[in-house]
DNA sequence: AACATCTATCGTAATATTACGATGGATTAA
DNA sequence: TTAATCCATCGTAATATTACGATAGATGTT
C-alpha cells in the first residue's frame, strides 16, 4: 500500500496526473510564473525571488524538468531555465479538453 | 521540515496549488471524468467503474469535495456527486490565465 | 423491529513529498 | 593554479499521501 495504482488507469490519465502534480505546488507555480514573466529564463534568481533554500529550488526545478514542462541550458556559470513549449501546449490542451467536457446543464444534486 | 511553506506564497498561488493537487491523481481524474460523462451524478458506481476499494474511492471523493470541486447530495440510500460549477469554472479560468500568460517567443535556452 | 444497502470514518502500513544543510562538480575570474 | 560562483545531489527529518480492511452511521425494505 501507499503507492498509486497506475496500472488500472489509462496512459492519458496517468500522464495528465503526473504533469498536474508537477504544477500542484505553490513554489513550483511561483517558479513557472517567474520563468514566464522573465521570459529570458532565470536560474539562481529564483532562490532570491522565492524564500526557499537553494537545494529546495533545485529540487523543484528538477521535478518540473522531469515532468517535461521546463528545460535548462548552461549559460556560463549559471543555468537558464525556460518553458518547454511543446509539452506546455499539450498540457494546456489536455486540461482544456477536460474542463470543456463539462456542460453546465445542472440537472442534478 | 516536510511541510509546504504556504506563508511565503500568495493566496492565489496556494489556492491554485491546492485545487490542482486535488486533480493531480489518476483516480481522481477518472472520477471527475466519470462524473462529467454521466452528468446525472454517480456514487457507488465509481467503485465498480474504477478498480479501487470503496474506502479508497470515498477518500478520493472527500478530497475533491474538500477542494470544492464536487458536491454531494443524499439520494435515497446512496449519495449523488456532481461538479460544483462555480469552483470548476473559477479553476478553469485560473489555469487558463496561467497558460495564456506564456507567449511562445522562444528567444531563450 | 430486523435486515440489507450504501457510504463515511478509523486505524494502519507502505510509500512519497517537502525542506534544508552539507558536499562536490563544473565553469569563470584572478 | 587558485579562488569564487553556481548548481545538482546526497542524506535526513518531518510530514503527507495512498490504499485497504474493519467498523459504524444513515437510509430504505420487509
Amino acid at each position: 500500500m501507499g503507492v498509486t495504482k497506475t496500472d488500472i488507469f489509462t496512459n492519458q490519465q496517468n500522464k495528465l496526473a503526473m504533469q498536474l502534480k508537477a504544477i500542484a505546488h505553490p513554489a513550483r507555480i511561483a517558479i513557472l510564473q517567474q520563468i514566464i514573466k522573465a521570459n529570458a529564463c532565470i536560474c539562481g534568481d529564483l532562490v532570491d525571488e522565492l524564500g526557499l533554500a537553494q537545494a529546495t529550488i533545485s529540487q523543484h526545478l528538477k521535478e518540473l524538468k522531469n515532468a517535461g514542462l521546463i528545460q535548462g541550458s548552461i549559460e556560463g556559470v549559471s543555468i537558464c531555465y525556460c518553458i518547454e513549449p511543446v509539452a506546455w501546449k499539450n498540457l494546456q490542451n489536455e486540461i482544456n479538453n477536460m474542463f470543456a467536457s463539462y456542460k453546465d446543464v445542472n440537472t442534478c444534486c
